[in-house]
DNA sequence: CAGGATCCGTTTCGATACTG
DNA sequence: CAGTATCGAAACGGATCCTG
C-alpha cells in the first residue's frame, strides 16, 4: 500500500474504497442484499474472481468497514458483516443507487430502489436498524 | 469496453464511474474546486498521468457527465464543465466527503466540509446554483 | 505553450487451477 | 467451503513527441 498523499479534500484519502469497483459491490451486497459469506459474494456479484474477492475482503476488514466472524463450531465457515463505520456508508450507497436509477438503469427500478428514492430517510433508518 | 452485465441493483451499471478513482477525482475537482482545464486537472489531482487524464475526460464526456467546450477564438484552449447529469452527482460526492471527513480525515476538515456536514441541503443548493 | 497521443517498463487485475 | 498459486492480459504512470 502506497502512503496516502495529502490533499485539501478528504475524498482523496478514501479512494481505496470509493475508487474500487469490487469493494463497493461487496458493501452493497452486505447492505442491501443480506449476503454474508465468501461464496455468496462470489456468486451474487457480477463475477468477481476468488483471489480478488479474498483480497478485497481483507482490505475492507483492514479499513474497519467489515468484520470477519469465524464460526467457532466450524473453522472453515466464516461470515462477514458491516461495522458501524461500514453501516455509515449507507447514505453514499443510497445516493449512488438513486443517481444510477435515474440516469443509467435500463430496466424498471425494483421496489427497494423506489423506496430509497421516495422515502430516503425512512429507508436509511430501516437499514441501520436491520444491520445493527 | 466490455458489455454491461445485468444485475438486480442499478449500482452495478455505473461502476465505470463510481468504481474508478480518477473519474471521481475529476468530478470532485469540477464540482468543489472550480477547476475546468486539462492542465488544472493534471496539476491539482494527486498526480494523474496525461494519457490517463485524457482517457477519463473522454469517458466522462461519453457518459454525458461532463461536456467539452472548445474556445472558438483559440482552438488550443478547451474547458470542461459538468452537465446536469454530472451536477446531480453532487449528493453522492457530498455523502462521500462527509463519511471520509468523519472516518478517514487526518487533518481538521476545511470550512467547506463543515458546511456540507452541518447544512447539507443548503450546500447542495448552492452547488447547483453555482454550476448551472 | 495547452492539450493531448504514443511508446514502453512496471504494476495490478482477473480467470483458472489447485489446496487445507 | 474458503480461500492460495499461477500466469497471461490489461491498466497504469512516466517520459517524450506531436499538433495547433
Amino acid at each position: 500500500m502506497v502512503a496516502k498523499r495529502r490533499s485539501g479534500c478528504p475524498i482523496a484519502v478514501s479512494l481505496d474504497i470509493f475508487g474500487d469497483r469490487w469493494s463497493l459491490l461487496i458493501v452493497r451486497d452486505l447492505m442491501f442484499k443480506g449476503l454474508s459469506t465468501f461464496t455468496e459474494f462470489g456468486a451474487a456479484g457480477e463475477g468477481i474472481a476468488t483471489n480478488v474477492l479474498a483480497e478485497r475482503l481483507e482490505r475492507l476488514e483492514d479499513a474497519g468497514i467489515i468484520e470477519r466472524l469465524a464460526d467457532p463450531a466450524d473453522g472453515r465457515k466464516a461470515t462477514y458483516r458491516l461495522t458501524s463505520k461500514g453501516i455509515d456508508l449507507a447514505p453514499v450507497l443510497v445516493e449512488m443507487v438513486i443517481w444510477a436509477a435515474r440516469y443509467e438503469a435500463t430496466d424498471a427500478p425494483p421496489a427497494q430502489v423506489r423506496e430509497m428514492t421516495r422515502h430516503r430517510a425512512r429507508f436509511l433508518a430501516s437499514v441501520r436498524k436491520r444491520l445493527r
